[in-house]
DNA sequence: TAGATTGTTAATCGATTAACAATC
DNA sequence: TAGATTGTTAATCGATTAACAATC
């Protein structure tokens, strides 16, 4: 008996990881007026292999010419597609301190189509207070704000002891994304996305490898 | 004929991540006053499984006891140790923007022993003035300061059309870690250690998952 | 047609998980 | 001694790389 073979295949997080980064170069190649390129050529661009980009596109589908390669726009569009970049996102973010302050006027976000919606602190010298376009809120109206203008992301830039209630607060308010940046264990509901993002961290895998490679 | 069997053990990335992650924990049972710790109790601490956190020390040593489990202090400094945090290291960041200008004050970096020595950018209105205690210098002066000051590591934080440059002058001036925030694919000579942090990508991976797992 | 390059399957490599003897 | 938990080996799982038939 043959079991219907349902592909359910897992992507690797590697893999959308890649897809990020081969997006920006394709940016890149359009810009340049670049109109077809191959797995070597985008593989060289990004210090990948070949066959790790075809492997990593081919979890999606189709989408280049046998002998002669992708369609440098098609191939983009596809790929900003499959990240779900086609639309653009209202991201909230928590805490307005240096940080905070800093991811709210950062450009890289919204070259890729995400817009910082608001603020949230509970300085009461900020609240009620603007950076550049974007107000700042006291925390308390978070809830209803994520609800009246349905987000669906947050950034969580509080310091690290605060970070788990804040959390708490965003999934009672529906929110359903969360990149956070307190280098603590948060626990969420397994339906809510979290992303943990640890700089400290980033630094301590350096010192590891000088300490240890040379 | 048996060949002479080195242990040339490469240790995974992953590990090492997790050993920071496992180090603030015991951080965490150092300051709660636990004395000891078992495998499994670092898992559920951190989400992880006993068996992985018990391979990932393999790695390094054998530090507890069986039948009872690790001290909690002496696994602490163990794992400092490992990481190279049992110093301080000193780290300069290129680009005195938004981001750089909250990275200097992360109190997170400091909490892990990294020291922010200085910032360079090549805005005149900013140089020579300070950031707190942290002076802002010319970038002409950086390869200077690298070699008065025996600068090992540094954060790249200047735009995305500017860092590759950045980074060259960098290992010109033979720094040999270095950390990029521009979310651009950057070149280094092979005995340079980099480590690019990509924020948008973060949340890219997010918007991946809400469009397909959801 | 000949050359190039994809999409995909098979082989390899590496990391995680499970199991268990060692031992406190 | 009995119970607990380590350190380590073996089994499993998953991701990357290599190879090649399909096909433009």
């Amino acid at each position: 008996m043959k079991a219907l073979k349902i592909k359910a295949l897992k992507i690797p997080e590697a893999t959308i990881i890649r897809l990020s980064v081969y997006s920006r170069y394709l940016d890149y190649l359009v810009k340049k007026g670049v109109a077809t390129v191959s797995s070597g050529e985008i593989a060289e661009g990004v210090n990948s292999s070949p066959a790790q980009v075809r492997k990593d596109l081919a979890y999606f589908g189709e989408f280049g010419t046998r002998g002669v390669g992708y369609n440098v726009q098609n191939l983009h569009k596809e790929i900003l597609n499959i990240l779900g970049l086609e639309q653009k996102w209202g991201v909230i973010i928590v805490g307005g301190g240096n940080l905070g302050t800093a991811l709210t006027q950062y450009k890289g976000f919204q070259e890729r189509g995400f817009v910082i919606k608001a603020i949230f602190d509970n300085d009461e010298d900020k609240i009620g207070t603007k950076l550049g376009d974007i107000p700042i809120y006291a925390v308390s109206e978070m809830e209803e704000y994520i609800s009246k203008e349905k987000i669906k992301m947050a950034i969580v830039a509080v310091p690290s002891r605060y970070a788990q209630e804040v959390v708490n607060k965003l999934v009672e308010a529906d929110i359903k994304a969360i990149m956070n940046f307190a280098p603590r264990v948060i626990t969420v509901p397994k339906e809510i996305e979290l992303r943990n993002v640890d700089l400290a961290v980033n630094l301590e895998v350096l010192t590891f490898n000088l300490k240890n490679k040379n």
